[in-house]
DNA sequence: TATTGGCACTCAGGTAGTAAGAGTGCTAAA
DNA sequence: TTTAGCACTCTTACTACCTGAGTGCCAATA
């Protein structure tokens, strides 16, 4: 449908508007690029192109700009993958080593892609639903309260307070912890709340109320705490690309600080080629995003993937070493979460 | 020194200046306020201050602009704490209620925040300098490792996998683990080092190896962990009033992402009258905040200060309600952490 | 001595008009 | 199918000009 030499113009038309952020033309085009073919003959191309929406002229005589579907047409179609070059392979090894826990690993994570790509990064905490019990902690905190830990074999912890309304024994606390970690260790957490039904079995009236009590609790904090959550990283540059986003930055900040909005996109987004998933534009409804693209690939743990990371910027970013750099950190990340 | 009249010019050029975010002029000075003198006095008095280094004329026919040092005065001398209104008392109370743990308050916190005040707001962690355990756990996870999790009585808990080198013994953790808690349960961080050195007598050199490198790694933990935490809400309020920040937000973004700058300035904050600590424009050395001002209050846990929280914006800003409002999520947060 | 009206002066911002340059689309020829 | 040529459009920059806001200063006044 499209002849070859066109596509080349886009493909040229692409990287030459991402380096310079000024319109194309077609004199430069046949300046920077060898068509062996004249200026009048790219502008043919170029008709056509616009006719198919993949370019457009933001005034009558200044050069063109790539459409989204552009841009989706040339990621999808006329790119390479970049491999990283050495300093920043070496880059991503420095970042990363000697991390302690799970939050200091993702924190690096998270400003080692905003750094590498500047672009805002995102990093998404492995979800409690994929995640399996690993151990449960019960500690009496004052007389009639217990602080209850929950830790997840992907290492991340959530704790709450139970407030029992009676006078606890610890005897009592330490052998239902026994009787917890029991039932539940290993077990997925979707599966907590089916293995609890019998927990309390052979208990007095009194314990049985207690149990009931601390059950209900795990459960709600399973289930309520199974909310995600995202860190973001390198805001600032944005800031610094303002030229990229008409109007102002604003919506744009205002939708990546909206954790929920932020949610609901990445989960949305499911691994095309390449490994990663991309929307451009207005490829994704959110309000604010317009003019931004969200780049995403998801890394694993034990085989699966567990959350996603990724990048946000103008829809004039650089693609191919974006993409490249987002799947360096996803498999490195998977790697650290390896050991 | 400066006469009464021209102070009240000065009050009402802030106050105009704020509101309007125009330079303003003598002329409606005189109309928005009752100063019954005409304007050619106000001009007088503006000469005064202006050699003061109060105001400032951006351009020779401009109206004035209150200095940095002129800002200072006002807050200090002029402006009174605007109390808050019954709507933002009943948004701080809605805000807060139901939460959970301390990230969850934490995180609330910091949105409530930035929502009352179109600030930029930060909530620092309980510093950990002045915490005390509330207990440790040692939970074996795979046959040569164990995750050690220390728990403070502000909540925040830390964790960290420790490698031990040899199969572990589950019996020697249990007991390992009630006698660091007997150890060290109540004592500050600060005296923990000093609590451990007894730990390990009357173990075999067996055991005692192992109770060394938990100890080491405890230790390690408490101190290098030690490093604080902040976290940010509202970085689109600062996209907003770009207009207030000659050239470009991306110096103020990329200050406030940078937690090690942040840390170390607020650190340096003490409270001053009012029960906060404010920071105007130039006044603090940080590159980048030039045009910004950082608002600080400190919230108390069991009658302490553990950490602070507060606003950061233009140094044009409302400075009487920014100032009522940190001090009130400060003290909202002080009493729900007392429960 | 403090205040006031008057006035000349400065300067930012808006409006017009003009010129230059980039880029286009179209046409006719190769 | 490609190309050269050309007329046309429209942005951008530059210039000149005007207006209005606001000032500083001075001489007069209470």
């Amino acid at each position: 449908m499209i002849p070859d030499r066109s596509l080349e113009v886009l493909r040229a038309i692409v990287q030459d508007y991402i380096a310079s952020k000024e319109p194309v033309g077609s004199k430069s085009l046949v300046e920077r690029h060898s068509f062996g073919v004249s200026a009048a003959t790219i502008r043919n191309d170029m008709a056509l192109l616009e006719d198919e929406e993949l370019i457009h002229a933001p005034h009558t005589s200044a050069g063109r700009v790539p459409t989204d579907k552009g841009y989706r047409l040339f990621v999808d179609r006329l790119s390479e993958v970049k491999p990283l070059n050495a300093a920043e392979r070496q880059a991503i090894e420095n970042f990363m080593v000697g991390s302690a826990d799970l939050d200091e690993t993702l924190g690096r994570t998270v400003r080692l892609l905003s750094q590498l790509t500047n672009q805002v990064a995102i990093v998404q905490y492995p979800t409690l639903g994929k995640a399996s019990v690993r151990h449960i902690e019960l500690i009496p905190a004052t007389d009639t309260r217990v602080l209850m830990v929950l830790i997840t074999d992907s290492g991340r912890i959530q704790q709450h307070v139970v407030e029992l309304g009676a006078k606890v024994d610890e005897d009592f606390i330490a052998e239902f912890r026994a009787k917890l970690n029991a039932a539940l260790s290993g077990a997925a957490l979707t599966e907590v709340s089916g293995k609890l039904k019998n927990v309390a079995v052979g208990m007095n009236a009194e314990k049985t109320k207690l149990a009931n009590l601390i059950v209900k609790n795990l459960l709600e904090q399973v289930d309520a705490n199974r909310q995600e959550k995202i860190i973001l990283s390198g805001a600032s540059n944005l800031a610094k690309r303002e030229e990229d986003f008409p109007g102002s930055i604003s919506p744009v900040l205002e939708a990546i600080e909206e954790q929920v909005v932020l949610l609901k996109l990445i989960s949305e987004m499911q691994a095309e080629q390449h490994g990663v998933s991309l929307r451009i534009g207005r490829e994704n409804q959110f309000e604010g995003l317009e003019n931004a693209s969200v780049l995403v690939s998801g890394y694993e743990n034990q085989g699966s993937e567990i959350a996603k990371l990724g990048v946000i910027g103008p829809t004039r970013m650089d693609y191919s070493s974006n993409i490249s750099a987002v799947l360096a950190v996803a498999r490195y990340l998977t790697k650290t979460l390896g050991n």
